[in-house]
DNA sequence: TTATTTATGTATCAATCATTACAAAAATAA
DNA sequence: TTATTTTTGTAATGATTGATACATAAATAA
């Protein structure tokens, strides 16, 4: 290969930039702070990414779901998917304040998003509806091998799970404390058994 | 009393402001928005408003904190306050499309401002901490009376209907239809009963 | 070595940002 | 009428926005 060497790598711009955008969202975030962020002067930055901030913006994103696509893996490996689920519910308890703050960088930008940009929007929902879909299905399974008395819909299950883990994003930052929002995801995945 | 009559009242400015911000958010709401939006031009903006875009975004917030103090009021003449949240639940999925995109401007608010403005997102919270309050009241009432099943904590159970506030302020979005919705706050409501 | 290619750093762009300055308009008080 | 007060509209402010232009650095291929 011919030329100078990289330096920022794009894989290593998209994770320090995501961090920003987890934090401060797409619109209060400036090229400023992502240059910053990431050390990459302009030249580098539009070098990479000739969509500028929004396409940095969408591999932000994008590299999220894959967070989800690893854990969808991990659910069909593992022999209680309904558990590990929940225990994905129950982990959020133990996060660190900071983490709190940042909450969910999808569901944020469904919020955000809404009236600003179609398109980074819809991707946002299509992501959520993935997630939701992993919920039905592991709750679908449990009800046909007889591990859960509820016998509710898992189509309204799973949506009850989304629900739940977008206002989860919401109250965790009302409430940053490990045992407040212990208590309430226990309360809440009692529902599902 | 003396001087030129004023044609863009306060009040009036603050509700045509408030709708560009619960639809745009903050950040992406420019003067340029608001000046077209309330028909004042920067002189009569910053005459009315010395605090510039932030004071009218905090105005926009109060306002809406005063209808849910009237919301209040009504509650406590209600004979069956918990039925009237309920119903303040149910009404939400007979919503139009875009009071659906627009969400809740509070939970909007809560999660856009988390690392942008300390003043903004603490007051946010508190506002929903006072409608949790409300809910939680009501159902400590209701428990008393005994019309309620569930002896659950009622601290709890509030706190499980303001995490649904804010997850329904998602799932509108993922879902702007009045079937599914319907169906999934009945479901979430009938965990209070 | 020399030509070519790619990445980087810096200067700069026009556009927009929130805000201020200020003169004219439009009312009332004297 | 004239002085005073307040609102309004417009022009301009300096700062910041996202993005581009371009020379230079640093590598490989010929």
């Amino acid at each position: 290969m011919r030329g100078r060497p990289t330096i920022y790598e794009d894989a290593n711009i998209v994770k320090k930039a995501q961090e920003v955008f987890w934090q401060k969202g797409y619109s209060a975030t400036s090229l400023s702070d992502l240059q910053k962020a990431t050390g990459a002067g302009a030249g580098s930055f539009y070098n990479t990414f000739k969509g500028g901030k929004k396409e940095v913006f969408q591999k932000a994103i994008e590299e999220r779901r894959l967070a989800f696509d690893a854990f969808k893996i991990e659910l069909s490996k593992s022999e209680s998917p309904l558990e590990l689920i929940k225990d994905f519910f129950r982990s959020i308890a133990s996060a660190e304040e900071n983490e709190h703050l940042k909450g969910c960088i999808i569901a944020n930008t469904v919020v955000e998003m809404t009236f600003i940009d179609e398109n980074l929007e819809a991707n946002a929902v299509q992501i959520l509806k993935e997630v939701e879909q992993m919920f039905t299905e592991a709750i679908k399974n449990e009800q046909t091998i007889g591990n859960l008395k509820t016998q509710t819909d898992p189509e309204i299950l799973g949506r009850y799970l989304i629900t739940f883990w977008c206002g989860l994003n919401t109250l965790r930052r009302m409430y940053p404390d490990k045992n407040i929002l212990k208590k309430q995801i226990e309360m809440q995945l009692a529902v599902i058994s």
